[in-house]
DNA sequence: GTCTCATCTTTACAATGGCAAGATTATAGT
DNA sequence: ACTATAATCTTGCCATTGTAAAGATGAGAC
């Protein structure tokens, strides 16, 4: 362990730093993340970080990335936990705006295009990821046969589906950062969750056209 | 005007900075934006600002209303030209989107709860505007009287009320910032548009409940 | 065993936010 | 009209930051 200190080569740094500034993000947030504060606690120097991640923009990419990957495993996680397809609806709402609540800063980076390196394509994968997961929601509540993201510009619904796709995920995400961002006229935590939850059992339902029975 | 740079006292010092503050944040970004460079361009020293605004976050949930009270104004204009309500909640759609591509920056720190001066008043009033000016799209949709927001936490069917609130303002809110960040897999401009406008109209549907004419 | 190159450090520089102390002037009280 | 007080603005300062350039170190190819 303190032969790790010495070594002139950290060996993993890239990892360490990545580390390093998820830490740094939850604890101090987007105002306190700083390049030089990561590169402090991976225990290099604060130039260090340049040779992995290039500037700022670079090490947020890699970090929005995690934070894409971390959702789409939550989604993953509360959609399997779902028995029909309302509770799996409702349970993608929740799951992203828990993710949200408990990934406040990462979710505010993982949607900031000005902060992004664009052309990053670890970034563009892990948000595809997440998309794709979205869609299958949007898909299995129309009853129809689950497809990758990529799959979609070819699809023969693709204008029908992606309809679907505006309807679910911008009321998903719209309800996840006005909750985050504190700009929802929330009366109670109760009346809240009962709120969200005739919401979305409304929507699905509006997705579905009624067409489909409500199982999986 | 050159009397006014040579006296001690500028005189209306706070809206010179605001509007300096106004136009950094539209031409350099929140990356660009300093609070040195807005007191070079009110031609003030650097530390002048403090004594209107604080420190920066001050400054920002000043900027930050302003962007509401724009909001408010684009949603005001965009509901009167609607014809019908199916329009109007499209409308609504339209006017909000554009507004956050027309003030890109403006928007990101609206909604950047971190950010900005929660304690702030005018910028609390600024955002109740706005969310009054859409509850009131909800309201006519559902063919009811217009409110205050003030008037929601008493309000008989404020649940009611909230859950298509919900409905309509996430998923208005949703579109915008996703598409402002680049999120949505966008095929064509044409296709989007249609898209839009159906996901407005069915989820306007939804929000009236198919009870009252589509009429205004 | 040497050479090349990736990796990491050191040094340097301009810019920033915030603080404190001082300069200037508006305003209120008498 | 005169003065005291408070508001407004400037100057100077400091720690911190991101980025660049040049040097140090050592891993791996040959």
């Amino acid at each position: 362990m303190q032969a790790k200190k010495a070594a002139y080569h950290h060996g993993s740094l890239k990892k360490s730093l990545l580390a390093a500034g998820d830490l740094v993000l939850m604890e101090k947030g987007f105002k306190g993340f700083t390049f030089r504060e990561c590169a402090r606690r991976a225990g290099v120097s604060h130039a260090a970080p340049k040779h992995h991640f290039g500037d700022v923009t670079g090490f947020l990419s890699a970090l929005a990335a995690i934070g894409f990957d971390r959702l789409t495993k939550a989604l993953i996680a509360g959609i399997r936990k779902a028995k029909d397809l309302d509770e799996e609806f409702l349970a993608t709402t929740r799951a992203y705006s828990k993710f949200a609540e408990d990934y406040p800063e990462h979710f505010r980076i993982m949607f900031r295009d000005d902060l992004l390196a664009t052309e990053s394509v670890e970034l563009g994968l892990a948000a595809r990821r997440t998309l794709t997961e979205l869609t299958n929601v949007i898909l299995r509540q129309r009853g129809e046969r689950e497809i990758s993201v990529d799959e979609l510009k070819d699809y023969t619904k693709a204008e029908d589906v992606l309809g679907d796709i505006v309807l679910g995920w911008c009321h998903i995400h719209g309800f996840a950062h006005l909750k985050l961002e504190h700009q929802l006229p929330v009366v109670s935590k109760s009346m809240e969750k009962r709120v969200i939850k005739a919401s979305s059992a409304r929507l699905a339902q509006l997705i579905r056209r009624d067409a489909t029975p409500n199982l999986r």
